[in-house]
DNA sequence: ATGGTGGTCCAACCA
């Protein structure tokens, strides 16, 4: 199984690369965030003429996401038991006996907003609801834009950043509340280029400087990361006409 | 030190 990630910033401008990428990385699932779209309004019919299903959870104008896979999907969770959130951010199925968990962490806005409280009051309650899917799900994959990145060699500069928002100590300890539960980040796995990253600021030129994060996550369920093969990002996609400020990042599994 | 860009949708918010 191959799987990959991509948040795609408004799928309305992006569908033409989505499915341009989709053609040529043939991916078994692919997991969208930021679809930007109300669910009625998702293209399924452009998904079904490659061979998808595709499931989406949206909103007007922010947020959203989008399972697409070609084998069918079934057990669909739109929302994280016990957190009352108009915001449509979570959505996991089922495919081929894979518990797939698509997420759009929230991203903070900076640290001790109001929106990095929310950040924070989100990772917990998403914690809870990880312990229990995994109690149900041995072979479980959460993937998605983490909006953190796990340590300083996932940031382009990190005495820049030092402890703002996408790096604090608070985000990292939740990010590692979740590692705790036997979840593994699995490009890390695997030997990696130097300055591997899956998002660029649009603003000041970060992706020519190749100044980003890493933030856009696989992580494994402890009895299914063995079975990963592989793990990478796809820079193609971030270099392409009016891109997404993400890349797609990938996972293969021998399952 | 500040502001830069891009999406949604046309003023202001979000990232």
């Amino acid at each position: 199984m191959k799987i990959a990630t991509w948040n795609v910033n408004s799928l309305k401008v992006r569908l033409p690369q989505v499915t341009e990428w989709l053609q040529s990385a043939q991916p078994d699932v692919l997991v969208l965030q930021e679809i930007k779209l109300v669910s009625e309004a998702f293209p399924v019919d452009a998904f079904a003429e490659l061979g998808y299903h595709a499931l989406a959870s949206g909103q007007k104008t922010y947020n959203g996401v989008a399972n697409i896979a070609r084998a069918s999907m079934h057990d669909v969770i739109t929302d994280i038991p016990g957190l009352d959130d108009p915001q449509r951010r979570v959505l996991a199925t089922t495919i081929n006996g894979i518990r797939v968990v698509n997420l759009y962490v929230p991203n903070g806005q900076s640290v001790g907003s109001d929106k990095y409280a929310y950040k924070l009051g989100w990772l917990a309650a998403l914690r809870d609801w990880l312990a229990a899917e995994l109690a149900q799900h041995e072979r479980l994959v959460v993937l998605g834009d983490f909006n953190i990145a796990p340590e300083d060699r996932d940031v382009y500069d990190p005495d820049k950043w030092g402890d703002d928002v996408l790096c604090s100590p608070a985000e990292r300890a939740a990010l590692g509340e979740l590692t705790a539960l036997g979840l593994v980040d699995v490009f890390r796995e695997f030997d990696q280029p130097e300055a591997a990253y899956s998002w660029w600021d649009y603003r000041a030129a970060g992706f020519r400087r190749n100044a980003g994060l890493r933030i856009d996550l696989i992580l494994a369920s402890s009895a299914l990361a063995p079975y990963c093969n592989a793990s990478y990002v796809d820079r193609e996609p971030r270099s392409w006409e009016r891109p997404s400020d993400h890349t797609p990042v990938i996972a293969e599994f021998r399952v």
